[in-house]
RNA sequence: GCGCGGAUGGCGGAACCGGUAGACGCGCGGGACUUAGGAUCCCGUGGGGAGACCCGUCCGAGUUCGAGUCUCGGUCCGCGCACCA
């Protein structure tokens, strides 16, 4: 303890002036900016760290919560490292390219380019008032041409990798949006932007080949430093699956043979009958001709794909499978069912092993044959395991041991192997739209698709006044003749441009590669820049991009570093999924009336305040419940150290006791803000303010060790009320460069404990002791508490328990 | 259906390796200061009981000296995938 006090420290003087955020937050914001406080120095860190968040779609309707929510956790860490001494390189660009926003221009009546100009600029001021760490030198927009230039070369160089293919497939139509969709954007079997009915159309569509990918991108997975969560989303994506490919012949069609990849070879003596999928692109070929206009009928009348299967519905074809290894004939049908875009599009049917077929073999009377021993088929499917019956001279076999065997078989009469499929598709990027990069094509008529010369990029997307979506499968480009209009690269005969656009999400497949780069106009990422900066050190985002971002951005890396262009395979070492924000328990929507308004509360308690409380209120992993009141806890916090920072400040060393309780403090908030758990961090915080205002009440002035503890752990999550107080405590130079406290382990280390006794593990007294007190001398204080001799009575102790420092349980 | 998370006071949430359940914040109750305050500060706050004590982490079993934490079985909720053969 310090002497008491002889007299009243100095003070100084007047009434203490109140915390002002308003004129606080605008003076840090200038000298920030005024001292380049945070660029990043791109070709001299030491310490380079990548500090990448999920940069934002900027719809019109401007920040709203869960960007704040985002950016805030991400910048808390890029703070935190900068502060242990990184070199933290923080960008922000704007993914403005793309559906949502054509879609919002097309009901606003406006011009895409004049709106997305209008919608950056407006969340490039909000983000500022956040007191987000970035580097604005190297801001980005996807829909700039000095940026898509770059996605054209991007597409150029899977082109030329033979990793961009032009083909045909059935491909999901959305006649709202009046565009294809990827399968990844199709949710239920409808549009996930407008939630129309998704129809099938067949079209020429350009398809990136990420399944040349799948494995590689599969096994990748176990070696990130990922949220569990995450990796086990993008290994369920991939969807790898065992089993085998079987060919059957076919009679009675044009088309002789099928191949069917089945999981369960050890179940093809079950096979009763084969199954084309009712959206096969070649469906007619597996119909025999006197079918072919009943077919032809059947498919037209089709209702919609449903999300719920419908076992009643199918054909006959007519056609006729012969069982590869019985000779058996078994009829061909087609049903909605099997889908016609995964594996071969056709299946051999085993009714009595497999749900679907089983209800399907019902409804059209089809036979149904046991060929695993366990269940009876004849009532239910049976999915379990057992021997084989029915199956020739493999009865008795075990069915684990019968798939490699009929494997065995087939490959001896040259009629099937081994085989792996992936659920994983290749990604179409064609979208019939206006607001993208033009995919740099052209078709000539002689030479076919020919790529655009690298040196005529960027293809610069034509101005038109008529940017709707024509509703024609092609995009509206394909009405600007003067553009679409262009002689071959190759022969200079005359030829047409591709006019389609490409995936939005082929925008920000790779920003994370130009963010260093910005300034560097003839190249999309300089490669020593590249080399010093990438991978990307921490990615934080919403798990919503969990699987469609994160895996292209995967793929596009992969590809490049195959070619030897990127220094590394994978593009973020690690990846942090933060949680969703939710007001009164429901997820804000503006149906419910419950979305929160980030300008308000930010104008009201500032910047510093609503970033504490949204990283206050829950787990950064899990999200958290908004409350207004809740809001205002964070604000009494802040007037506390605003005020404890003005107290008289003491500079002597103080108790050892009050050391002891800073190293604690520093250990518990560097060991929390490391691994963003941000809320215990500030908690921590919160009650080491409490003890300072104690101290304060008590001896009328404070440590400035303490003081200054507290400001710089802080300021990762308040860094303009932590940078003004620094100031203001004498120190020169910004708070975000000085050096993060370091605690001394023996210092943090607990010193007193308190141990508690306990009677048959029931708590019954307590006693202070010196940490490290040696077990016996626990045992024999905690026999000796009078509470204790009286519960014990006459009975003698038939076991003592001592944990070290914490408690002693007596059993009786 | 499959996969992954959860379930703790009035509310949001803490709790390291199994070792005082409920840190911290909100709300609520009481007090101080105020002309007043929905401002600020102090004290209290899981339930029951006058009390020693008893009960209490979704439910039911189990392991253990001791279980919010581990095991088995179940209920409910959230998220993802979903006719993937």
């Amino acid at each position: 303890m310090t002497s008491t006090q002889a007299s009243p420290p100095a003070t100084t003087g007047g009434p203490l002036e109140p915390y002002d955020h308003r004129s606080v937050e605008a003076r840090r914001r200038r000298r920030w900016e005024e001292a380049g406080t945070n660029r990043a120095d791109l070709d001299h860190a030491t310490r380079p760290f990548y500090n990448l968040m999920m940069f934002p779609y900027p719809s019109a309707e401007g920040l709203h919560i869960g960007n704040c929510y985002a950016f805030t956790g991400a910048d808390a860490h890029g703070r935190y490292r900068r502060l242990r001494g990184d070199d933290v390189f923080e960008p922000m660009g704007f993914d403005a390219f793309g559906i949502h926003s054509e879609n919002y221009a097309i009901k606003m009546g406006e011009h895409p380019a004049l709106m997305t100009r209008r919608t950056i600029a407006n969340f490039r001021e909000q983000l500022k008032h956040l007191g987000l760490m970035f580097d604005w030198d190297h801001e980005l927009s996807t829909t700039d041409p000095e940026y898509y230039r770059w996605t054209q070369w991007i597409f150029l160089r899977l082109f030329d990798a033979g990793l961009a293919e032009h083909r045909e497939g059935a491909v999901n139509w959305c006649p709202s949006c009046l565009t294809v969709l990827a399968d990844e954007q199709v949710i239920d079997g409808r549009c996930e932007r407008c939630e129309s009915r998704v129809e099938k159309r067949f079209l020429k569509q350009w398809f990136l080949r990420i399944t040349a990918y799948a494995q590689q991108l599969l096994d990748a997975t176990a070696e990130l430093d990922w949220s569990e969560k995450t990796k086990v989303a993008q290994r369920n994506w991939i969807g790898r699956s065992e089993g085998a490919n079987i060919r059957f012949d076919l009679e009675g069609c044009a088309q002789g043979e099928v191949t069917v990849f089945t999981t369960r070879p050890d179940t093809l003596f079950g096979a009763t009958f084969a199954v084309v999928g009712a959206d096969h692109p070649r469906l007619l070929d597996f119909v025999s001709p006197d079918r072919a206009a009943e077919v032809e009928a059947w498919v037209r009348a089709l209702p919609p794909a449903d999300a719920e299967p419908d076992f009643s519905v199918g054909i006959r074809l007519g056609s006729v499978a012969v069982h590869p290894l019985t000779g058996a004939r078994l009829p061909v049908l087609a049903a909605p069912y099997v889908l016609g875009a995964y594996g071969t599009g056709v299946i051999m049917a085993v009714p009595g092993h497999d749900e679907r077929d089983w209800h399907f073999a019902r409804a059209h009377a089809l036979p149904i044959v046991e060929v695993i021993a366990g269940g009876d088929v004849t009532n239910a499917p049976y999915e379990g395991s057992g021997n084989m019956v029915n199956s020739g001279d493999l009865d008795g076999t075990g069915w684990q041991e019968g798939k490699g065997r009929v494997v065995e078989r087939l490959g001896a009469l040259g009629r099937g192997e081994a085989a792996v499929q992936y659920r994983l598709r290749d990604w179409l990027i064609s979208r019939q739209r206006y607001w993208g990069p033009p995919i740099p094509i052209i078709h000539c008529p002689t030479d076919g698709p020919v790529r655009v010369p690298d040196e005529d990029l960027p293809v610069v997307l034509p101005e038109v006044d008529e940017f709707r979506p024509l509703g024609t499968g092609t995009s509206p480009l394909a009405a600007v003749e003067e553009w679409v209009n262009v002689p071959c690269p190759k022969c200079g005969k005359p030829a047409r441009r591709e006019t389609d656009v490409s995936d939005t999400f082929l925008d920000s497949a790779w920003y994370f590669l130009r963010y260093p780069s910005t300034e560097f106009a003839d190249v999309p990422f300089d490669r020593e820049r590249t080399w010093r900066w990438l991978p990307v050190d921490m990615y934080i985002g919403g798990h919503e991009h969990a699987v469609l971002h994160l895996l292209y951005s995967r793929f596009v890396m992969r590809a490049l570093f195959d070619l030897g262009l990127v220094p590394e395979p994978e593009p973020y070492r690690r990846f942090r999924a933060h949680g969703m924000i939710i007001a009164g328990g429901a997820k804000m929507s503006k149906t419910k009336g419950n979305v929160v308004n980030p300008d308000g509360y930010i104008e009201r308690y500032g910047a510093d305040t609503f970033r504490l409380y949204l990283l206050y209120l829950g787990p950064y992993s899990e999200g958290g419940d908004w409350s207004d009141n809740g809001i205002r806890g964070m604000a009494r916090f802040l007037d506390r150290v605003w005020r404890l920072a003005q107290a008289p400040l003491d500079d002597g060393a103080g108790s050892p006791a009050q050391e002891r309780r800073r190293h604690r403090l520093i250990a518990a908030v560097d060991e929390r803000t490391a691994e963003l758990r941000y809320n215990t961090a500030i908690s921590a915080l919160i009650e080491f303010s409490k003890a300072l205002e104690q101290d304060l009440n008590k001896q009328g002035v404070l440590r400035r060790e303490d003081v200054a503890t507290l400001i710089q752990l802080l300021a990762p999550f308040a860094p303009h009320i932590t940078d003004e107080l620094w100031e203001r405590t004498g120190h020169p130079g910004s708070v975000h460069d000085s050096a993060y406290p370091v605690h001394d382990p023996e210092l943090a280390a607990v010193d007193a404990a308190v141990v508690v006794v306990q009677v048959n593990g029931t708590k019954r007294g307590e006693f202070k002791a010196v940490a490290g007190t040696p077990l016996e001398e626990l045992q024999a204080v905690a026999l000796a508490l009078p509470r204790i001799q009286e519960i014990l009575g006459d009975r003698t102790p038939r076991r003592l328990v001592v944990v070290p420092d914490r408690i002693v349980n007596i059993v009786v």
